[in-house]
DNA sequence: CTGAAAGCGCTTACAG
DNA sequence: CTGAAAGCGCTTACAG
C-alpha cells in the first residue's frame, strides 16, 4: 500500500503539500496539483482512514444501534441509513442491543475507542447516563422515535398519534362498530402514542370500555395472546387495531383458528407497513411509516452534524400513510 | 480521554510496560501490574483501537457484505454474525451490495483504507479481480454459499442439493403426483443446486418434463409470475416446489387468486425457513437452512483466521431440515 | 522485569 | 505557495 510519503516523493514535493491537496486545505500550485494527481494515480494511492482518524479527523464511520435487526421493521431502516451513509463516504457499524442498557453501554464504549464519528439510536433504551457519556465524549448522535430523557438531540419520528387516529378512523369509515386495540410496550413512545390516538378517537363512543385495550409485546405471539383475550372479553367486536404489523399477524392467525372471518366478521389493521403485510391472507391493511425515509433522514442529519453543519436540534415528524387492503374491506 | 501515557505516569512506570501489560506480551512484575490496574481503573482508561490499528494491530472490526439486508434471509444471518463478533470483541460493518460488482469493489476499497480485519462475503458477486485484490491486500475473508471462482477460502453453506431432494421427497410422501419447480437465478449456486436436486429426484418419473421447471427471481413477484406460467402450462400439477420462501409466498398468492386450494389441489413447499413462513395461510412448509448457525460459523471462522488460528481452508456444509406445515398437508 | 526510541500514516500550525 | 517538525495513541524490537 502506497503512503502519502510515496506520493510526495514521486511528485517531488513534501508530504504537507500532498496532505493539503488531499484535504483541499490551503493553496497548492496548479502544476504541483497535477503532479500529485499523477502520482496518486500511478501509485493507486488511497489515504489511510485510520491514520487520518488518529490525527484527529473523521473516521468516516457511524454506528446504528437498534434493538434487533431480525425485527422486520429494522432492515429497511438500516438499509436507508447505509445507503445515505455510503453516499457521503461513511461506513456503518450495526449493533443489536436487544433493548438492554448493558449491551448499549458496552457498544458505546467500544465505539468510542474506535473514534466513531457519530451514532444513530434506533434502540429503545438510552438512559440518562448514556446521554451524559455521549456528551462527555463529545460524539454526535441522533435519535429515532425517542428523545433522550434529558439532554437534547435531533429526533426523527413519524406521527404515531395521528397514525393511531387514522387507524381508528379508517375502521369506522369501513363500517366497524366496536373496535379493540392491542397496544405495544408502553415504555416505547411509539406504542404509547398509538394507544393515545386510539383512545382519543374512541372514548366518545358509548361502546367504548377500557377493557377493549389489551397489551401485546410487539411480537406475533403477543398479538395472538392479546387477540384471544380480546375475543373472550368482547366477542362482539368487529375490528382490531393492532399496534404493529407483527401483532396484527398474530391476530389474523388466531381469528382464522377461531373460524372468525376477516374482514367480514372482524376487520384487522396493523401498523408500520412492513413488506410482509402483503403476503397474508387476507392482505393486511396497515398504517405505513415512511421507514426508508426516516432512516435516510436520520442518517443525513447525523452526517451533517458530524461535518459541522450546525443545525438546531429539532424533532422531525414525518407523515404516516394508510395502506388499505382486504383485511378491512367490509363490502365487495 | 485518558491515554496510555496518563496511565504510565500515574502508575509511575513507562508506556512500554503498560503496553506489555495490556497485550499480555512480555513479563511484568506482579506489583507493577497492580499499579497499572489501579491507574487504569482510576483513569477509566480504554485503549484507542484506532491508535492500535495504526501501530499495526487489529482494528477489531470485520465487514459483512451482503446483497440486501431487506431480503428476509439476511437479517438472521447478520444477527448471528454480529452476535459472535461481539463475543470476540469485534464490531461489524455491514454493506449492501445489491449484487453489483461495482458496489462491492467500492466497499472493499473503503474497508481496506480502514484497515478492516476481515470480510465475510454473503454477497453473490465477488469476481476474480476482487479475490486478487483481497489476496494482495492480504485481508482474510470467508464466503457464504459461493466459493470464489478462483483462489481458495473457507466456505460455509448448507446442503442445497439434499435440500432440493428432500423437498421433492416430502411432496411425494404427501401423495403428490406431479411436481413443478420454480427455480432461482442460476448464477447463484444455491438456486442451481436446489434445481439439480429437484431434477435428479424427478426425472425418473414419466410425468416429468423440462417445462415443469420455471425460472423465478427469488422474489415474491417472480414467484407469482412463475406460478402463473406453471399453472397455464400444466394445469394438472398438484405440487409446487419453490426455490425459496419468497417465491413460495408469490405462489400462494397466485393460487389463492386463481381459486386453487392449497394444499388440497396444489401443495406448496418453500426453501430457506424464514420466519414469515408461519404467518401465511396456510402456513408454509419449507426446507429450513440453519441460517443463524451459518452466520455464527462463518463469523467464528473469520475471526479465528484473523487471530492467526491457521486452519486449512475448507467447505463447511451444514444440514438442512424439513419444516412440515399445512401447505403440504394433503389429508386431515 | 523495564524503558527509550522509532515508527504506524496522517494533519496541523508555524515558518519561510 | 511550500516544507520541516511535532503530534495523534499506540506497539515493537532493542538495550539494559
Amino acid at each position: 500500500m502506497a503512503t502519502i510519503r510515496d506520493v510526495a516523493k514521486l511528485a517531488g514535493i513534501s508530504v504537507s503539500t500532498v496532505s493539503r491537496y488531499l484535504n483541499k486545505s490551503g493553496y497548492v500550485n496548479a502544476e504541483t496539483e497535477l503532479n500529485i494527481k499523477n502520482a496518486i494515480d500511478k501509485l493507486n494511492y488511497q489515504p489511510s482512514v485510520v491514520a487520518r482518524g488518529l490525527a484527529g479527523k473523521n473516521t468516516k464511520t457511524i454506528a446504528l444501534l437498534l434493538p434487533d435487526i431480525t425485527n422486520p421493521f429494522f432492515p429497511e431502516l438500516a438499509r436507508a441509513v447505509e445507503d445515505v451513509a455510503t453516499i457521503y463516504g461513511y461506513t456503518v457499524i450495526f449493533c443489536n442491543t436487544d433493548g438492554q442498557v448493558g449491551k448499549e453501554k458496552k457498544y458505546i464504549d467500544a465505539l468510542k475507542s474506535k473514534n466513531i464519528d457519530g451514532i444513530i439510536f434506533a434502540s429503545n433504551t438510552l438512559g440518562q447516563e448514556d446521554v451524559d457519556k455521549l456528551a462527555s465524549f463529545n460524539i454526535p448522535y441522533v435519535c429515532l422515535d425517542r428523545a433522550p430523557t434529558n439532554g437534547t438531540c435531533s429526533v426523527v419520528r413519524s406521527n404515531d398519534l395521528e397514525g393511531g387516529k387514522l387507524a381508528v378512523q379508517h375502521l369506522l369509515d369501513s363500517g366497524c362498530k366496536k373496535i379493540g386495540h392491542i397496544y405495544g410496550p408502553q415504555d416505547l413512545i411509539t406504542a404509547k402514542e398509538r394507544l393515545i390516538g386510539y383512545e382519543e378517537s374512541v372514548r366518545v363512543y358509548d361502546w367504548f370500555s377500557p377493557s377493549l385495550m389489551v397489551p401485546g409485546d410487539f411480537g406475533i405471539e403477543g398479538g395472538k395472546k392479546a387477540t384471544e383475550i380480546l375475543m373472550k372479553r368482547h366477542p362482539d367486536i368487529d375490528a382490531i387495531f393492532a399496534g404493529n404489523d407483527l401483532m396484527a399477524f398474530g391476530a389474523l392467525k388466531v381469528l382464522h383458528r377461531m373460524g372468525i372471518k376477516v374482514p367480514e366478521q372482524v376487520a384487522v389493521i396493523g401498523y408500520d407497513g412492513i413488506n410482509m403485510t402483503e403476503i397474508t391472507e387476507p392482505e393486511l391493511t396497515t398504517i405505513a411509516q415512511p421507514t426508508y425515509d426516516m432512516g435516510a433522514l436520520v442518517s443525513r442529519i447525523l452526517i451533517k452534524k458530524i461535518e459541522g453543519d450546525i443545525e438546531e436540534d429539532q424533532i422531525h415528524v414525518l407523515d404516516i400513510k394508510l395502506i388499505s387492503r382486504d383485511s378491512t374491506r367490509r363490502r365487495g
